[in-house]
DNA sequence: CTGGGGATGGGGCCC
DNA sequence: TGGGCCCCATCCCCA
């Protein structure tokens, strides 16, 4: 069973549609002053985290916890260049392109991770099968939507939007004097090169990776004049333009026919002249742009054109974090809030950036032409050498996980520069932004209204709660979004509501608003101050049904249990000897197939298995009589997981249960309850959403 | 190990 | 609709 059924099909959408539409916003981890880690790493929001490869380097970005569809990330962060500006030197690998009336407005340069954020470690995915993630120019900020939900410790994978695609490959650069690097796919543009063949379902092949000597070479070939020739028509505004056109475009592209046959490997490099129809239009429309890092329209190319993702950003190299200095200073000192709006504010709404001041366009350039002594040292370490989370080529990316047929062939200049992060102030930074889009957020809401007791509540489509307010509702979003508007600034730290960063301000100023009237000892807090009170009422509401020891605090409680060993848990399984404090837990147990002996071959068993001890454990067990029937066990099972969700307590072993549940094996290796899947009933749940909704 | 306090997280409700 | 306030739950630290 699903428990997300009701997908939307969000290929067709348009980036304007991503803005307006998305559900869920998170924002960067608000950089605290850690001097010894670049924002690229702490900027990761928290619901995701970097996965690392054995030599310390960021392999990608995985998801912590279940993310749904319609989440948006970002901006994306990094280095404004305008056209003019881009120091000579500069590695584009990391470069996004931010276009604004059709034209060609600034890049994003994501190569510096003192200045871009954790979307700089994002892989390209490798098909369309694997994308979770679509990159979209709103306004003048790159941000990433999940169009599919995405599970626990799941990876996150992007590819651009059809529009994006289509600026990037189906039109033209503007004048560039500046980049000849990237001319080529202009050129193939023009006049049909290889690049914007496809190649389809090339099969795998040996992956050989092109030298970065190769790669300039070639590069220093391309003709500037080309490209300002071909100049792409006005287009009034990126946010208003007919982008029905675009994907027209993009998904009949011009007959091209290759240069170099030879280049292919078996089967001819470029013998379509209309994409696969299983691609989605975006990837049509890239093919042949990334080429760029190593074949050059007049030059054999390499190696046949294998990857459907052409226009994927190349791989750059990911510092360890152990080779990045310390900060001198901090990277971003307005970057921290300090009063007004952002103080309160931090999270980008139509106004509020998370950090407020990047620095301004026309000073980038200036103070940084690539390489800095930085860079360059860096640079030489690991030349051309594709970072492990990089975004983009994966051809070059030695990262295991890419297989040969995942490869690229090359390149594309432009394209090669297209893919990285962002910036977080391209509002301060381009005149133009005034054509931004409202800013996207909890409008068009896809959550389900549903009428309780003749009263409309809104219902969390991830957790299933409901709520009276649709504002309580939005709040609530953020448990599951990670977003934190509310910054200390103080210490930086973050959280969902004013009203908590306003109790967390009493740390700093060590007011204590809340007094015992009995010992006049004071609290912070109300709650504390309830805690407390406990003490001379002598009320002591959690017991342990063990031992029947009581105490005032539920933590007490739970700690003390762990020191029943397992004589204390009279209620053995007789397959794998696990014991269990109540009855109806070995009962669930057993009847539901989580036994890890019935199905010894079934490893995430053993671990379905400790959960139900989890349960067998907590408060929702604890309340059950041990007489409970399957419907209370299964309702406390329910009610556990609910609040485990809610908590965030463990949420990716909830997140692993309910995936588990969803699947059959548990059942059948049990032989009971054949029609469900798991103990907790997830698809007779009235409000989950499932396929047959 | 128990018990107490500090701090944080989340939701309900009212305005 | 969103802010403000309150309450409850929970975790962490420490004596």
């Amino acid at each position: 069973m699903k428990l997300e059924a009701s997908l939307e099909d969000m290929s067709e959408w348009r980036e304007v549609d991503f803005a307006l539409s998305c559900t869920y916003i998170v924002h960067d981890q608000a950089s605290e002053p850690d001097f010894s880690l670049p924002k690229a790493m702490t900027s990761i929001p928290r619901n995701l985290t970097f996965q690392y490869s054995a030599d310390n380097q960021v392999a990608g970005v995985f998801s912590k916890e279940y993310i749904p569809q319609g989440t948006r990330f970002g901006p994306l962060q990094g280095v404004i260049y305008t056209k003019e500006n881009v120091p000579l030197q500069t590695n584009r690998k990391y470069f996004w392109r931010i276009y604004s009336g059709g034209h060609l407005h600034h890049f994003i340069d994501g190569y510096d991770v003192h200045r871009s954020n954790w979307m700089r470690y994002v892989n390209p995915a490798r098909s369309l099968a694997e994308q979770n993630l679509v990159a979209c120019q709103n306004g003048q900020e790159i941000f990433f939507y999940t169009i599919r939900p995405v599970e626990p410790k799941q990876e996150l994978l992007v590819w651009y939007s059809p529009e994006f695609s289509q600026r990037l490959c189906g039109q033209q650069e503007q004048p560039d004097s500046l980049k000849p690097k990237y001319i080529p796919d202009i050129e193939y543009q023009k006049q049909p090169l290889p690049q914007y063949a496809y190649y389809p379902k090339q099969p795998p092949g040996p992956h050989k990776l092109q030298s970065g000597g190769q790669e300039d070479e070639v590069d220093e070939k391309i003709d500037v004049e080309v490209i300002e020739r071909d100049t792409p028509p006005d287009t009034p505004d990126e946010q208003v333009v007919d982008f029905s056109k675009k994907a027209h475009k993009a998904a009949s592209p011009e007959p091209v026919r290759s240069p170099h046959p030879n280049q292919s490997q078996g089967i001819h490099p470029y013998p379509t002249l209309s994409p696969p129809q299983e691609l989605p239009l975006h990837l049509h429309g890239l093919y042949g742009h990334r080429e760029g890092l190593i074949s050059y329209p007049s030059l054999p190319s390499p190696r046949p054109l294998q990857a459907p993702y052409p226009l994927l950003p190349p791989y750059n190299p990911h510092y360890s974090r152990l080779l990045l200095p310390p900060y001198s200073s901090p990277p971003f000192p307005s970057m921290l809030p300090s009063k007004g709006a952002l103080r309160y504010n931090g999270f980008l709404g139509s106004d509020g950036l998370p950090y407020p001041s990047v620095p301004q366009p026309g000073l980038l350039p200036v103070t940084l032409p690539y390489p800095t002594p930085l860079h360059g040292a860096l640079k030489d370490r690991i030349p051309n050498t594709p970072p492990r989370g990089a975004p983009a080529t994966p051809e070059l990316s030695p990262q295991p996980r890419q297989s040969p047929q995942q490869l690229f062939h090359k390149p594309l200049s432009e394209c090669e520069e297209a893919i990285n992060l962002s910036l977080g102030t391209p509002k301060s930074i381009s005149p133009s932004s005034s054509a931004s889009p409202p800013a996207p957020g909890y409008k068009s809401l896809p959550y389900p209204l549903k009428k309780q007791n003749g009263k409309i509540k809104y219902e969390c489509n991830i957790c299933l709660k409901t709520f009276g307010q649709l504002s309580n509702l939005k709040v609530h979003l953020r448990v599951h979004s990670g977003e934190r508007p509310f910054q200390c600034n103080l210490c930086k730290k973050s959280f969902t509501q004013l009203a908590h960063l306003q109790k967390h301000h009493l740390v700093h100023t060590g007011e204590k608003p809340h007094e015992c009237q009995v010992c006049h000892k004071r609290f912070s807090s109300t709650s504390n101050l309830k805690t407390h009170l406990r003490l001379h009422s002598g009320e002591k509401p959690y017991q342990c049904k063990l031992c029947s020891v009581k105490f005032t605090q539920y933590i007490h409680l739970k700690l003390h249990r762990r020191l029943h060993s397992s004589r204390d848990r009279p209620h053995s399984c007789q397959a794998c000897t696990r014991g269990f404090i109540h009855r109806f837990s070995l009962n669930l147990h057993q009847r539901s197939g989580f036994c890890p002996a019935a199905r010894p071959e079934i490893p995430e068993l053993r671990r379905a298995a400790e959960l139900v001890e989890r349960f067998d454990a907590s408060q929702e067990a604890e309340a059950l009589p041990e007489s409970a029937g399957e419907a209370q066990v299964d309702a406390a099972l329910e009610k556990w997981l609910a609040r485990s969700l809610e908590s965030g307590e463990g949420k990716e072993d909830i997140g692993f249960l309910k995936a588990f549940a969803a699947v059959p094996h548990g059942v059948t290796a049990v032989g009971h309850h054949q029609e469900r899947a798991s103990v907790v009933h997830f698809n007779h749940r009235p409000s989950i959403k499932t396929e047959e909704e």
